[in-house]
DNA sequence: CTGACGCGTGAGAGCGCTCTCACAGACGTT
DNA sequence: AACGTCTGTGAGAGCGCTCTCACGCGTCAG
């Protein structure tokens, strides 16, 4: 490697090594290292010109058994949550985090507990003190996990709105994609609007379902035999839409509550012998790659998955670092994007863009 | 916690704690701990109550700091991989891996490299020994890191099998898997068989439309104008299609070689007036949940996914432990699940089930 | 001129564990 | 009876780091 002098012998450079080669002792370069404010300007570029010569790296072991802290944190990812998302919604969250995380020179320790068991393991696990703090994505039903673990006074964030209160959570507003994507509906003229919403065990299902509610009551419109439940599969938002299309043949609207559920009711649309979007506009929510690639085109509520991430991972630095316990929530704003399912422009045109939280 | 006494004072409970309680040194409990075998059996189970009394649990930074292994592994993603899967591989990967290293007791370390500053993080990192090796999940062209990585002596393994030799990997057998499936395109009548292939700097791409060729050949049927190549996303695998059907409007067959693109081939094959099976026979590739719901449900070549992950950490696990330094490589066995897109029975019977490796 | 007070630095004590070495006692061999 | 040999155990020396404490020095008020 270029610029880093072989050390003769045994393994990488020690905290000692340097010491002795910028002639200071093993404190100074401790402090060096960990930017101690108190340290002679001297006395600090020998060290760092030392730390340069031999590519010393602190030894986290070390550093941990004195720190009592892992430098670590754990992510928790329980099996129906990583079942559960075809779109790559996985992916992009993790990202998210280990961009946060990164920020603050943690460890991404990945945790994917299979069952109640496993859950028990992943307990004990980080009730052992292994990592400082959890972050858990879950967007399933009620989980015990962060409660007891929060419980143990172990730092949590979850991502998604967690169903009990309590906790410090990152989400997106669900709430206000599915009523932009409604208004944007009766805004293009469309009357009889219904929607396909997600399992209702699930927050975000359920918080989607509730932005339709709202936005058609303050529109005045109905809602009833306009909605269907599906479990956000493919296969599922295509007979859901088929039940809607046989029992109100006069929708003109319909706000699916992801991408994958919509692509199966444009099939099933276009199975029946009506036009997307002339006859029925949709909107999907989640903009995946799916969407723009769909035919037609499909306008969906864009979330800031990787932002969710990296906002967990933030606010789990804090609460390790300040021993905080006040549970904190942020919400991230969503996104419509406007495409030719809809009626908009057949490119992809960005609708609204309110992205402060 | 039940059974778990409150030790007095200041946090978990230590080896010297549990000693001291067992009324032995610290080095019996430490063997006790780690299975050593010369141990009397009236001190072993002394320690044993001693240990569930305390509820005690070892310190790992303590642990690593002299035996010098982490006990964990990094799990390297690059951005290409992660972005590209729409359906569920990269979880099922993940938790194959997480399984396997379970059986080891090592925790899996993510990283996920954006760019090529982050890849050289990433070295920096693993080189510093902060991990004891590393695991790589790369399915797009030429990554220079494991190379670099196994040259400075790091145990590494790959997921898919990686374009230049000499690196232990895993991969499943795409070569078979799509020979299977276009023989059983041959078995059942076809005669005009095209194939939509993947990117082919992908090892994954090219390996699935050898194994096309490789039976064609065998049968003694052509290919020319049949092989269109697509980049794995639903409207890849319309469009390749479409230009198939127009280029030669008598094909019977197609394999495709991802699930993603079969579903938006049958999309194009049914837009042209034609039925699936009874015009186009199609099999697809990954045998993603996306195959049973589609309409009609897609025959398509499964693989050990989570396998895969599991026999890749228990191949980095024997690589650490051995020091040995010659790459190995696992092919899984793929299987052919045949459903009504080729004619087969509606519901979704497995094929062939020959699965050692 | 003296004492108090900063500031930069070094000495040294651990953090909790593993592992080498020494040793006591039980057994078998010549 | 004297010797080796094994087996189970304990003492103790670190692993590489952080952090407290003490100390030498220069500065400034009294």
């Amino acid at each position: 490697m270029a610029g880093m002098a072989e050390r003769d012998g045994t393994g990488p450079a020690t905290l000692e090594q340097v010491a002795r080669l910028a002639n200071v002792s093993r404190a100074t370069v401790s402090r060096v290292v960990n930017g101690d404010p108190r340290v002679g300007s001297a006395a600090r570029a020998a060290v760092e010109e030392a730390i340069r010569e031999l590519g010393y790296v602190p030894n986290r072991a070390a550093r941990s058994l004195v720190t009592r802290r892992s430098g670590s944190v754990g992510v928790v990812i329980p099996e129906p949550t990583a079942h559960l998302f075809g779109d790559p919604f996985f992916p992009r969250v993790l990202r998210g985090i280990a961009d946060g995380l990164a920020e603050a020179d943690t460890q991404l320790v990945l945790l994917m507990p299979q069952g109640r068991t496993d859950e028990l393991r992943v307990e004990r696990y980080v009730g052992a003190g292994h990592v400082d703090g959890v972050l858990l994505v879950s967007l399933h039903g009620a989980d015990p996990l962060p409660h007891d673990l929060a419980a143990r006074g172990i730092p949590v964030v979850v991502g998604g709105r967690p169903p009990r209160p309590g906790i410090t959570f990152v989400d997106v507003d669900n709430r206000r994609g599915a009523a932009m994507a409604v208004e944007h509906l009766v805004a293009i003229g469309r009357r009889r609007i219904a929607t396909i919403a997600g399992p209702q065990d699930m927050p975000a299902g359920a918080d989607r379902l509730a932005g339709y509610h709202e936005t058609l009551g303050a529109a005045g419109m109905p809602s009833d035999g306009l909605v269907e439940i599906a479990d956000f599969s493919l296969d599922g938002g295509r007979s859901a839409m088929e039940r809607l299309l046989a029992r109100e043949p006069s929708l003109d609207g319909v706000f699916v509550a992801s991408d994958l559920m919509a692509i199966g009711a444009m099939a099933a649309i276009q199975a029946s012998g009506r036009d997307v979007p002339g006859d029925v506009a949709v909107v999907g929510f989640d903009d995946s790659p799916l969407a723009a690639g769909a035919h037609p085109p499909l306008s969906s509520v864009w979330q800031p998955i990787e932002e969710m991430g990296r906002e967990m991972a933030r606010l789990l630095t804090r609460a390790v670092a300040t021993r905080e316990q006040v549970p904190r929530s942020v919400i991230l704003a969503t996104e419509l994007v406007v495409r030719a399912s809809s009626g908009g422009h057949p490119a992809g045109s960005r609708g609204s863009t309110d992205r402060s939280s």
